[in-house]
Parts: structure tokens; sequence; C-alpha cells
DNA sequence: GTAAATGCAAAACTTTTGCAACGTT
DNA sequence: AACGTTGCAAAAGTTTTGCATTTAC
């Protein structure tokens, strides 16, 4: 699916819905197709009037929730108190990796979970619709980092392992 | 692991990183397991002042960060906004699924599915500490409600799956 | 006695909402 | 012209923080 598919498909997405395309809508709907990064709402905003369209805050989110429900957007909820946000253009389905240091997000993808899932769904009688897989660690530079200050203190707590 | 030993081991917690046990400490780790919900805390905090026990707000939420530090409570991000505890005595570690439609949460456990998160972790280098899995869908008993009402309006949004 | 912990109220943050004004169809 | 959408500012909701006071050790 390339952008201009996917422009076409959010124009029938909101004509379905009877919703109307704003300059708004498709200044966020550009925005977010233009980078491959992971983002907040507050980023998205900033990034938008650094580069001088002028979309409220409200609208952001109202737009975000918009591009989430049709499916153009996934929201990745890192348990830091922010929901970042990616597109799907290109992307095949993935889950996430953090590294607990720096921050860092990595994909990655393993069919044998996501089928072991799908099982566990169906045992309980579950009619499963998504999931949300995040591994937490530390990446590999921030284990070297930490190796190379060896004796220096360490955070204490362990991690929660939900 | 029963109830005297994790409260002896959560005194050791502490000496060790030479904090106190005050009044406040040991009443929210009483009251916290005593239940085994789920619970936020708000929720405890509202259970504290019902039972009489006046812990400020900000203490049950110093307190609640101490204990997941010290891994006696575990932290469940169910995406809606507010942090879920859950104590680990007499737990073994499980994963959750959420139902979308009535907020029901079941554990489960799928030991595979542990091991292939580890084998994704080592492929990308990163020294894993832990993790969260949540499966969102339906439950049997709302999927039973939903088809008793088939041709009823459903809502038109697609999940994220991330 | 001293360092740590508490309580309070204020602040910080993200996200949502009510409503008048506006823009798309 | 009608109705959905926007912007604003205020509100909501959870969590954090500064600081004077209290408490455990």
């Amino acid at each position: 699916m390339n952008k201009v598919t996917i422009q076409r498909s959010f124009e029938a997405f909101l004509k379905d819905r009877e919703q109307k395309l704003t300059l708004q809508r498709r200044q966020i709907f550009e925005r977010v197709f233009a980078t491959h990064d992971h983002f907040s709402a507050e980023k998205l905003f900033g990034w938008l009037h650094a580069e001088h369209r002028n979309v409220s805050r409200a609208t952001v989110y109202r737009t975000l929730s918009l591009l989430v429900e049709g499916g153009f957007l996934e929201s990745l909820d890192t348990g830091q108190g922010e929901l970042l946000y990616e597109h799907i253009l290109g992307h095949r389905h993935h889950d996430h990796m953090v590294c607990l240091d720096c921050g860092k997000i990595e994909e990655f993808y393993d069919q044998r979970i996501e089928e072991f899932q799908e099982e566990a769904a169906r045992k309980k009688g579950f009619s499963l619709r998504s999931h949300n897989l995040r591994l937490f660690g530390v990446c590999a530079g921030c284990t070297k980092l930490r190796d190379s200050q060896e004796g220096t203190n360490r955070p204490a707590g362990q991690e929660s392992s939900t």
C-alpha cells in the first residue's frame, strides 16, 4: 500500500462515516506518514507548530484517535505515562523492546508468539482483537556502557514484569 | 512464600536501603496483601480511607512505587490511563487478557511464549528484565451477549495492535 | 538527635470537553 | 444552509513535588 492509496483510503474512511476532510486533518495525516518514528501527541503537536501548521492541541488529540479507529495508526503504550503512535504504512505487525536505560525502542516479530497468543485466547473463550507485547531490558549499547562502568552505583530496583 | 515471610522480607528490604518501617507503610503493605484483585492507586487510597486508615494520597503513591521497586508488587498498565497493581504473593508470573467490553481481566501463562521472548531479546542483544503482554478481546460472556444482540449497532473502530 | 517520611496543597502532565465561531459538503 | 469541526480555555484525571512538620531509629 503506497502513500496515495492510503490517502484515498483515509478519504474513503471519512466519507463512510460522513465526516469531513478538513485542512487540519490533512495536515496531521501528512505529517504522521512523513515519519517512521514513534511519536507522542505532544511531539506531533510540536512538529506541526515548528512547521507553522497551527493545528490546535485538541484537534491533534481528536485526530489521533480518529486515525487509530480507522486503523491508520497504532498506539503503543510504553508505560511511561504517554501514548506513542506509529503509522502502519509499510509496517507489518510487530512488537516492541524498550531499553530501560536510553529509551530506545526496537521492533521484533515472532510468528510463534502470535500463534500461542491466539491459542491462549481460544482456551479462555476470548475472541482476540489485538495485543500489546513489550519487552523491557537493556540494549546492547547500554549493556556495554554499564560493563565499562563496573563498580559504579547501580539502581537497586527490580522491574515489574506483568 | 507465606505472609509472615513476605512481611519479614519487606522489613529486610527497608533495612537494606536504610529506609524506615512507618505506620503508613505497614498499613499499605497489609492492605495490598489482603486482596488478590488488581487495584489502582486511587482504589487503594479509597479502601484505606473507608477503613479509617488515613494515609495521604502522596504516601500511597510513594509506597506503591517502593513496593514495585522491591518486587512485592507488579504494575499492570491496561492502557486505560491508570496503572493497576497486583501483589506477587502466591502468584507465579502470568500475563493478562483484558475484555474490551466489560473490562474483566483474566490471567494466563504460556511457557513457550516466555521462551520465545527470551530468544527475541537475545537476538537483538537485549538483556531482558521484564515484559508486559496484554491481549485485548471480548470475553466469553460478552461475546454471548453480543451475539444475542445481533443486528444492533456496534462500534465501528478497530483496536490498536502494537 | 538526625535523617527519612508524612501530609498538604500546589503543580505537572497528558488527555478530554463545552461551546461559540468556522469551514466543508 | 446544515452540520461536522475547530480552537480556546477550562476541566478532568492521575501522579509528582516542595516544604514544614513529624516520626523512626
